[in-house]
DNA sequence: GTGGTCTCCTA
DNA sequence: GTAGGAGACCACA
């Protein structure tokens, strides 16, 4: 080892022990032995050894080990009997990986480092030092905050699991020390884990606070006596041996007699056909491809190695899947497993695509997707907008491998002078939709789209109907909507890709390019042009065959049959009927926003005594709290003090004439810049009318998400913004028709926590937050002050949102201590609510995802986190889902229903157009609107029969208008 | 140009 | 305290 040479040390116990816990516990081998934590290690393995580059990283390792804590006994029991004492015995599933995890360090042929009487961590410290002194870098592959104490300007870590690397800042922002002074904190705070004492009612912040203050712990303990704080000072001085103790356990060894030689761990090149061996024996194919790819082995000629599970290990454990196989039955889920490891076992040939030119050779495509029974189909277009794209071409597959493109609309590049023409030999668009129209239209050929909703559209404005249709996106997101951290595990093609298939796709960027010199899609060649293409809906069937077998085995196919695939033509109705804006009216409220604005600013400079950037929450926070003193309330993440309208508001109310001002500024050009301002550039040219895009696999719960622009949330609280509504106008002869629910998540809270009381007050149309007060405060109905209704009003929504006494005291403006007291009241009062969050939570836990009355499921993986305040957001996030996504399901289901119960009534002119969460805007002819009402309001209302019969009424509140304002 | 931060709009 | 999208600013490439 010599400068320049960087050592990575994998912490590998700990490795799996956050992986355990971290990723979903499904992954099994299809003999059912565990092996989810094996799967990431290796994977993360891999990653580091091919790409660490690519990583936060940056740098390629030239030494390379993987070090294991030996047993659980170790110098430390001799200082501190107790240490560890509290452990508990790894989950049964999770013992059999222990061995695996040393098998694949070894195919790997990585050094495998443990050693008696020390944990891994100290061997990790004293190679640290090693590698130091021979002048080498170091990074520590793990996040475990015990090991923070080795970082140095030398001696990095890296989060495999986060791709974050930390260093000495990071250290120093998560702990408030740097990391020389990281044993001395750990010493004062002690870990409940390790059972490592510390001194009690110190934590990380207090101690970095006392460590910032006195320098170093035993300085601190000598001038205990100086500590204002009675109860601290106290404990200081009777837990100074404690904290003493702590110290040495958490101080790492660095000089263990180590057996191996740091030069032992120089890296070499992976032995392809030795770890792809074991890889075929995990069955990870994905993996096993990604590394025949790289080391050029051909993975059919690899025998799967023979891997001993270690003895005494239940290898099988107890089985966590809905469905179990049994016996050799072709059940789903062994079916969907086969059907996944064919699909990606299989390679991606770009240039076996066709190019189809001719008639007689797409009415041949035809005549196989006929014979298939399915076709993955997908179009190319010149933009992402489905209303304002037009059609380049589009793209067929009947089976894996068997893809092909059928331009219609390219042109020839700009480099040629003569160019721009359209490039000969293309099928006219008539002449191939025509080809292709009657096979869409019949359910006897299954078309399987990515996004289909998009295709449709484009086809539907082309007269093309398609009819029988399967959407992976849709699959995905019913079978694993929440899977994976903060919602990364996105449904999108590319994703879903390298996450079933191993591939990679073309990047749509490398046809086209980025930025000012970005080409649309019919300027790119034909032979790329085909490679793309074919290979999207080579893609889209392979995705198909490895996630539709899915949904019976996890018994998701109502979910997607009732909620998710009868959506795609719902919602492409919808978005291209859009909705009619006078531009006039918001033109009209952006001059008269920008005089008051302008006015606004000058009152703000001549206050501020200078100009500056208003919108500019740096430069006004400088103002108020530097140049003008004020005080400041709460910090942003970053450390700045917050601006937020709470803060001005109470700087206002104390009296102070800017803040104010700052408000006022600020809504004013809010509803300017994201309303009156940008809404009339979303008037599609050709229709008039603003085509919002709703994404129907983005969130977690099931809610629809809408986008350029997003009308779901339109100002409707503040007078001066309400008045937006009134340029979301009806034609000419006819109303805008709005219907919400009332109060339809609490209903469903009643009904799924079962409550008698919620219920009788729901059946008998009472003020439901009225009378919550009444239960709670004893306060009769009749004459209730506003101020004790609006309280329970809160609490009610708090209980939707999973409530914290932090949050309820936020929302509230009243001490924790109240809000505290008050959540304490109502769970007296109504224990069932506390018995159905403790149900859902617990279900959580064990599962992995919550359900919604239908079944959809919504994950929370994290919801296992060892880090309390994620842990806590998954509880509340996990105890809202079912109530959220059951209101969603049920007005998805209204709206699958909507349009055939108008048609069939005599209604086929009245045009649902948009959805807000709880409410349906409709547009109708005026000499309808009396008589619509009424069976809309029967629809929605009557939603969730007959699949479900709720225990309480649901109601629909209706009206019709000549705009949105008046309407809702 | 891109991505992160802050703020604010909705149900 | 839940679920979203978007605009402005600013530091980075």
């Amino acid at each position: 080892m010599k400068k320049g040479d960087h050592l990575f040390l994998v912490d590998g116990s700990g490795y799996i022990f956050r992986a355990y816990h971290a990723l979903p516990p499904l992954t099994r081998k299809s003999d059912g032995l565990p092996v989810g934590a094996v799967a990431g290690f290796c994977n993360m393995l891999w990653k580091l050894l091919q790409n660490a580059r690519d990583t936060e990283v940056g740098v390629t390792p030239t030494h390379f080990a993987v070090i294991f804590d030996h047993s659980s006994k170790t110098f430390r029991n001799d200082l501190y009997p107790e240490y560890k004492a509290n452990r508990s015995e790894p989950p049964e599933d999770l013992v059999p990986q222990f061995g695996l995890i040393r098998e694949a360090t070894q195919a790997f042929d990585l050094p495998c480092i443990e050693l008696a009487g020390f944990e891994a961590d100290d061997l990790i410290a004293t190679y640290a030092r090693l590698a130091s002194e021979a002048g080498g870098d170091t990074t520590i592959i793990s996040s475990d905050k015990d090991l923070m104490q080795l970082v140095t300007e030398n001696v990095s870590m890296y989060d495999p699991m986060k791709d974050r690397e930390i260093n000495i800042p990071e250290v120093i922002e998560k702990w408030g020390v740097p990391p020389g002074k990281m044993i001395d904190l750990q010493a004062l705070t002690g870990d409940s884990v390790d059972n490592v004492p510390g001194v009690p009612g110190i934590g990380p912040k207090t101690a970095a606070q006392l460590l910032e203050e006195y320098g170093d712990l035993d300085t601190l303990l000598s001038r205990a006596e100086e500590i204002k704080q009675k109860k601290r000072r106290e404990n200081l001085i009777e837990f100074a041996d404690k904290a003493r103790i702590s110290r040495e356990l958490v101080k790492l060894r660095i000089d263990v007699p180590v057996e191996h030689a740091i030069d032992t761990f120089e890296l070499a090149p992976p032995d392809g056909p030795k770890l792809i061996g074991f890889l075929k024996a995990m069955e990870f194919t994905t993996l096993t491809r990604r590394v025949a790819e790289a080391t050029g082995a051909e993975v059919a000629e690899i025998e799967a190695a023979h891997v001993e599970v270690e003895a005494g290990a239940d290898a099988h454990g107890p089985d966590l899947t809905p469905t179990e196989d049994t016996g050799d039955a072709d059940t789903p889920s062994k079916l969907a497993n086969r059907i996944a490891e064919a699909g990606s076992a299989q390679t991606f040939d770009h240039a076996g695509y066709e190019c189809i030119r001719d008639i007689d050779t797409l009415k041949k495509w035809v005549a196989e997707a006929y014979e298939a029974g399915i076709l993955a189909f997908d179009t190319e277009t010149t933009s992402l907008d489905p209303m304002q794209a037009e059609l380049c071409g589009f793209s067929l597959a009947t089976k894996p491998g068997r893809a092909a493109y059928v331009p219609i609309a390219h042109k020839s590049g700009s480099g040629d002078l003569l160019g721009g023409g359209l490039i000969e030999n293309q099928l006219s668009q008539e002449e191939a939709l025509e080809a292709i129209r009657a096979m869409m239209a019949d359910p006897a050929v299954l078309k399987i789209g990515q996004n289909l909703k998009y295709d449709w559209l484009i086809m539907y404005r082309l007269g093309v109907e398609i009819v029988g249709c399967d959407d992976t996106m849709l699959i995905s997101y019913v079978l694993d909507a929440g899977t994976g951290s903060h919602g990364t595990v996105g449904h999108g093609m590319d994703a879903l890709s390298e996450r079933w298939l191993g591939h990679k796709p073309i990047p749509y960027k490398d046809l086209t390019g980025t930025g000012r010199k970005q080409i649309t899609f019919d300027m790119v060649d034909l032979e790329r042009a085909t490679a793309y293409a074919a290979e999207d809906a080579d893609i889209t069937l392979r995705l198909w065959q490895v996630l539709k077998p899915r949904l019976a085995a996890e018994g998701l196919v109502s979910v997607y049959e009732r909620l998710e695939r009868p959506m795609i033509p719902v919602i492409g109705r919808m978005e291209h009927r859009g909705i009619s804006v006078d531009r006039q009216i918001l033109s009209r409220m952006s001059g008269d926003f920008a005089q008051t604005a302008a006015g606004i600013e000058d009152e703000i400079y001549t206050l501020a005594g200078e100009r500056f950037t208003i919108g500019s929450p740096k430069q006004l926070g400088e103002i108020l709290f530097g140049k003008m003193g004020l005080p400041g309330g709460s910090k942003t993440k970053t450390g700045q003090w917050s601006t937020s309208a709470q803060v001005l508001e109470d700087l206002a109310g104390a009296g102070h004439e800017l803040p104010r001002k700052i408000v006022d500024w600020r809504q004013v050009t809010k509803l300017k810049s994201t309303y009156t301002d940008a809404l009339p550039g979303y008037i599609n040219p050709e229709t008039k009318r603003v085509h919002t895009s709703y994404a129907l696999a983005s969130t977690t719960t099931g809610r629809l998400s809408s986008s350029e622009p997003n009308l779901q949330n339109i100002p409707v609280r503040t007078p001066e913004g309400r008045k937006i509504r009134t340029a979301f106008v009806a034609p000419e002869g006819a109303k805008l028709i709005s219907a919400d629910y009332s109060q339809i998540e609490l209903r469903v809270l009643a009904h799924v926590a079962d409550i008698a009381e919620l219920k009788k007050a729901f059946a008998d149309g009472l003020d439901i937050h009225a009378m919550t007060a009444s239960e709670m405060f004893d306060v009769p109905v009749e004459g209730m002050p506003s101020e004790v209704r609006r309280r329970a009003k809160a609490i009610n929504f708090g209980i939707i949102y999973g409530i914290s006494a932090f949050g309820l005291a936020n929302q509230l403006a009243i001490p924790r201590e109240e809000a505290s007291a008050y959540i304490k009241r109502y769970f007296e009062r109504f224990p069932g609510i506390k018995d159905y969050m403790d149900a859902t939570k617990a279900k959580a836990k064990e599962l992995g995802y919550v359900e919604t009355i239908f079944g959809r499921r919504a994950h929370y993986p994290e919801i296992r986190s060892s880090n309390p305040q994620l842990r806590a957001f998954n509880e509340r996030a996990a105890i809202n889902a079912p109530i959220q996504g059951s209101a969603a399901d049920i007005i998805r289901r209204a709206m699958v229903r909507m349009d055939a119960e108008l048609a069939d009534a005599g209604f086929g002119d009245v045009k649902m157009l948009l959805q807000v969460h709880d409410e349906l805007i409709f547009e109708a002819p005026e000499s309808k609107v009396d008589a619509v009402i009424p069976l809309i309001c029967d629809v929605m209302e009557n939603a969730a029969l007959p699949a479900r019969s709720l225990s309480v009424p649901l109601q629909v509140e209706a009206r019709a208008a000549d705009n949105w304002n008046e309407a809702h």
